[in-house]
DNA sequence: TCCATATTTCCAATATTATGGAAATGAAGG
DNA sequence: CCTTCATTTCCATAATATTGGAAATATGGA
């Protein structure tokens, strides 16, 4: 990935809500939730809400479909995967060492499935 | 890790500039940088720099030391083995094939220890 | 002590971002 | 066509971040 959309993602993903509608997208699988319901739970203004989904949205690090009256709002988990690609490219290019506690991290994030305790 | 810490190092990461900075750290190793290397390296003002640097190490995400006339600053991999480390968990709380790519790209990072082709 | 180097701090101007009320748009149903 | 619901857009205000010049601080050496 180039620099410049990275720089966009971790500035869109830089800010406690977006970070929060973000995480709760992820959560919420490919299914995605509308944008009302993002409002409710995390209690926050339509407008605000609707502010920051743009910005990630332009960030590319979530997508959007219209259901009806609502519109679904979903994490895209490829442009998460380039994000986190590109930030640890430069983390292993440095000193080899550095790459071997990602191996951990990983592998407690992939037991980390649903339904499991994590 | 807690989400604010969290926000704290997006926001940091989040600026063309300091990204640069951060990643040239990285690069650079364990030994670290002086600051006005960093700042010839970049082409950056050193009073510009001197503000990144500080944001960078508010957030946690590099160390500094003095040597001699020089401040030395490098890049704390703890720290982004951390937020690598939040940013996963809710990767792989919603779906276990989000982890997955993941697994690929910690292969090729690995695979880009110094001297390598990458 | 005096000077040169390295970096930071101070400060003000500018730009960008965040916030929320109110109005506008789009969709479904009677 | 009218009403209701869902979401966005518009707008103004407030807050925060960025930038660079100039001065200040700290270190090492003559």
């Amino acid at each position: 990935m180039e620099s410049k959309p990275a720089v966009n993602m971790l500035s869109a993903l830089g800010h406690e809500g977006r970070l929060a509608v973000f995480r709760l997208l992820v959560k919420a699988g490919p299914q995605g939730i509308a944008a009302g319901e993002i409002a409710r739970g995390l209690a926050v203004p339509p407008n605000s809400l609707s502010a920051n989904l743009n910005i990630l949205s332009h960030a590319g690090l979530i997508a959007s479909r219209r259901e009806g009256r609502s519109i679904i709002y979903s994490a895209d988990y490829g442009a998460m995967s380039r994000l986190l690609a590109f930030l640890m490219e430069d983390c292993c290019g440095g000193a080899p060492e550095i790459c071997t506690p990602l191996d951990a991290i990983l592998a407690r994030a992939k037991a980390c499935a649903p339904g499991s305790a994590c």
